[in-house]
DNA sequence: AACTATTTATAAGA
DNA sequence: TTCTTATAAATAGTT
């Protein structure tokens, strides 16, 4: 349509092909426009010229956001929507599987009791005394192996050395018990052998109802993608 | 273009506009698609009719999303990767948080102790102990409160009856330290005031471990929106 | 769905 | 660039 007909393919003058670009992008959205009046039809209209210029039509009665939002979901290739809803589930089920934890530790450091029935009440009781009692067991079991590990350290001197100097060390793993408990007054002492990476546990024991109870906010969250309109 | 010029207003025949949607749309595609080869122009198209039917074109050398990426990104209006990442955050923190509530609950259980030092089962023991001392101490208050129950119960009907036949209620409200022993062994067997609304506590105390260590799996969640192409 | 009279878009030139 | 205009292309109404 012009003064001689042309091959559809690439226009290789820059100055020619910006110039066919603008007159034929006006014809597309001039058509764009009229379809959308004529026919009460819904367009959404992307270009973006060989320079990267984005130029849009967008019908008016609508929004790119919203032709994209029916679009995926006409294609069933939602994964957008869908996936945010997914995410926002998520969400709602952990923060209340923390808010549960939080509770159950708080009824364990003795917090929050009011609210147990007695029968309740002695479960936990019970429970608590039980795992007490693992706890202790596993603190004299560590101790007891701490203080093996001395005595193998003496005997092994011993062999060496005979009993030349090696009375003092006995001495010193005798006395291990006596020093275990003046460390309970000093909690800097430290044990030489004691392994690293109970960071995290060591913050858990300590100040989890401090640390863990403040949870980030939830996030001033969009509404997820309106659904499109019915019609 | 036609045998007579036509006013640019919605056609209010449905077949009419049926057909001229059909041939109007097949024109803005053919410019559509020759824009892009002429121009070397990228174009996405997406329309729905009257009838919501999807018609689309896109240029050969794109796909829609990576229109729609580079459109949001040349608008700077990116609402969706950028909340879709905060999401993500939200959820690993809350999974994180979880994680290591759990950990201190099977700590407080008494598994989970052998990463422990000497001086963190030590915490935990004293903690662990003086919680169970509130947890008695409640269970106490509360055995002590039902019985005040019954004895005020008592002293009323003393009042208004004389010491006619209350003599069989005293005894009841005397054996109530027994009855509750009793009950220890059948836990069917319910005390008359107890509260509702304790059914949350009671699965945390009873089956905490087991219930919410088995949290949802993450969503199978496809990667935020890729980032459109540089140029 | 095909035809065609006419309108519309536009290629090339000014 | 923008305007002009000859001509190609699109399409409204018809069959």
């Amino acid at each position: 349509m012009g003064r001689g007909k042309i091959e559809i393919k690439k226009i290789e003058n820059p100055t020619n092909r910006q110039v066919t670009y603008s007159k034929r992008r006006d014809g597309i959205f001039k058509n764009a426009q009229e379809l959308t009046v004529l026919c009460d039809a819904k367009v959404s209209l992307i270009m973006f010229s060989n320079t990267n210029e984005l130029h849009e039509y967008i019908s008016p009665s609508t929004t790119t956001k919203k032709i994209y939002d029916q679009y995926q979901k006409a294609l069933g290739t939602d994964l957008w929507s869908a996936q945010y809803e997914k995410m926002q589930e998520q969400l709602r089920k952990l923060k209340d599987i923390n808010h549960m934890l939080k509770k159950e530790i708080r009824q364990r450091i003795g917090e929050d009791l009011n609210e147990l029935s007695i029968d309740h009440l002695r479960d936990l009781e019970q429970n608590m005394s039980e795992a007490l009692n693992g706890v202790r067991g596993r603190k004299y079991h560590v101790i007891k192996t701490q203080i093996d590990i001395y005595k193998k350290k003496v005997r092994n001197l011993e062999d060496r050395y005979g009993n030349l100097r090696v009375r003092s060390l006995e001495e010193r793993h005798r006395n291990l018990w006596m020093e275990y408990e003046a460390r309970l007054e000093d909690p800097q002492y430290g044990l030489v052998d004691s392994e690293g990476d109970y960071e995290s546990a060591a913050a858990l024991v300590n100040g989890v109802s401090n640390l863990y109870i403040c949870i980030p906010p939830a996030p001033r969250a969009a509404p997820p993608p309106a659904p499109p309109p019915a019609s």
